[in-house]
DNA sequence: GACTAATCGAGACGGTACGTCCCGTCTTCTT
DNA sequence: AAGAAGACGGGACGTACCGTCTCGATTAGTC
């Protein structure tokens, strides 16, 4: 009988997909849903119907896991743009990044694992260099070809240009004040026009 | 002139000032040399040589005997400046909120209050109420100060502007960035500075 | 106005007989209310509107507060009667010996005092010393009178007689079970009639 | 033949044999050797080389866990004669009685339990069920084959009848008597033997 | 009539055990 | 080989009492 049966059973030897989006389905919405100290592997692979061996297996912690769904998510739903090169272009840029990081789920994802990286050097050190490192260097291009193109002459180098704008960002999330869209366009301007000197 | 024993050992029914001080001695301690994660109240107890439920009777959680170090530390280490009115000694502040944030101990406190925050919502309104808020309005008044004196007119509110110096260089903390000297200048010079309009 | 306030008030460096009262007539309200297991120093002190130093002054351990009410009330409420001489006599003191043991609030007072000594060899040794001894000797007493003047003769000696009477009451007590009164009677017969021998 | 290993460590989702008579025989020797106030969870733990959790998982309290030791030992070292109908069987059994209870290590697990019965309702109750009634029920049998075989014709009821034996020797046993062989025989005679009415 | 001394209620202290939750590892049986 | 299930040794949680201590107050007997 070769027609195998798609829904819910292991697929042999193969990893099983289906466990794969449950478990960081499960993650992502007990993070939203009761915060990150609720966020045990007991409870995800109670929530996700999966045993704890499967996330052991697949995940070295239930950091990795946020990780993952943080990935998926932010390549979904904020993408740096890739060609984009005017100052518009970068204005809108940072307004999408204020919405993602106050009012996505997937942005609380990002604010925890910040988070958690300040408790934990193993967090710290995998967030830089799955999320947080690749991410910059997409942003850091993004303003070269700004820069190249005439639109924009900042006074700070690029990283500092990305924290300028960004640190209040993140700053006002995690201290849970809101971040009025005002207060972006104005650091883009504070801080993209060129320095008076 | 009874000269009254300072160093006794428990004080009747009043607190025991030495078991105080060796609690948050303790926590400060383990923070700084194990990190979060491993400043458990037992760890806590275990470093100060007190009982636990010491800990417990005076303070409701870990999270409030590190509020307690915080607060006492930065009132040392790091006052607003109660005087200051000029644009060098905002400047001055700054420069010293980025010492504090990334050399000081007491930061460190303050990163993880600020990262444990983001976990637990009854941390995230204690740090507010106890710490970040007053020292908040001290900020406000620093720099109203400074505005009414004619010495800066920047284009943002006030705690748009503070968020604007102090994130950038909160955030770069947390992501385990160093926090150049000139970046402190760079963006005080960026928001402080009038709009061109 | 020397009439001194007879209520509740220090006498000065003596003991405090209301004290003293209210701890032995709490720990018999704690013990008769909520078992042994629920009889705490702390609960004592508690009911007895007293401190716990106050306890501690002047018995040892909750035990010896238990023997001192068990060794008062069992004076006022089971005496072995220090003329008794006949068979009927000895067969009256048993009976009470039973209702005590099963009914009397100081009854189970002396159960659980058995029970602790199985867990406790100090109260055990005190429960000896103090209570079961000295009452083992009056029994024998009253045993001997009956002998001598030629009331029973019993094929057992003293203490066997006592304990082949008394131990079956009490081992009923102990496992909860009801002592119906024609038992203590039978155990009197078998036990003090004289051998068929 | 794959002969199932029978000396491995866990054995997954089942229980382990292994941890199951490690922690029997760790309380039962902590009660021997430091009495019942010692018996801890957390001593049998650490005394079985187990999780305080794995006691948890298998039994509601330590109560139980002699409860069951006792039952083991009961079974194999004083089993209730179910063939005897003789007097002498009769008396053998009671001679056997006294000993376990004075001189073995599970006699004093008896005595513990009966203790304990007496400071907690919950113990009482477990203790009947699980071993009391049951063991009754076969004395009581033993007894009634007795009767019936014309060996004996005792003036009491068979519960009566054991407890005037098994009463004294416990009795004797719980406030740290010895029970001399002559006295098991004494009150067999006494109360075996057919009243003289 | 102040002084001394012991007792009292109160409760903080260092400590042990409680019973629960979760960790990360393991073993079994099923698919 | 991967999965669900869940037992295992371990460690921390927050609570209840232990027995000791120090406090400030009250009251007797002594000088």
């Amino acid at each position: 009988m070769p027609a195998p049966n798609p829904r819910r059973t292991h697929s042999g030897n193969r990893r099983d997909e289906q466990a794969r989006l449950a478990v960081l389905h499960a993650a992502d919405d007990l993070l939203v849903e009761h915060g990150f100290n609720a966020l045990t592997v007991e409870a995800i692979a109670r929530r996700a119907g999966v045993a704890k061996q499967t996330i052991y297996r697949w995940w070295p912690s239930k950091v990795e896991v946020l990780l993952d769904t943080l990935i998926e998510d932010t390549a979904k739903r904020l993408p740096v743009p890739a060609q984009a090169a005017t100052a518009t272009d970068i204005r809108g840029y940072f307004r999408g990044f204020a919405r993602f990081v106050t009012r996505d789920p997937a942005g609380q994802v990002l604010l925890a694992l910040i988070a958690e990286a300040q408790h934990d050097p193993g967090t710290a050190k995998s967030l830089h260099a799955r999320y947080l490192g690749p991410r910059r260097k997409q942003e850091r291009d993004m303003l070269a070809r700004a820069v190249e193109a005439g639109e924009i002459s900042p006074s700070l180098g690029p990283d500092a240009v990305v924290d300028a704008i960004a640190g209040p960002v993140v700053y006002r999330a995690l201290t849970g004040s809101s971040v009025p869209r005002g207060l972006v366009d104005a650091l883009v301007d504070d801080v993209l026009r060129p320095s008076p000197g």
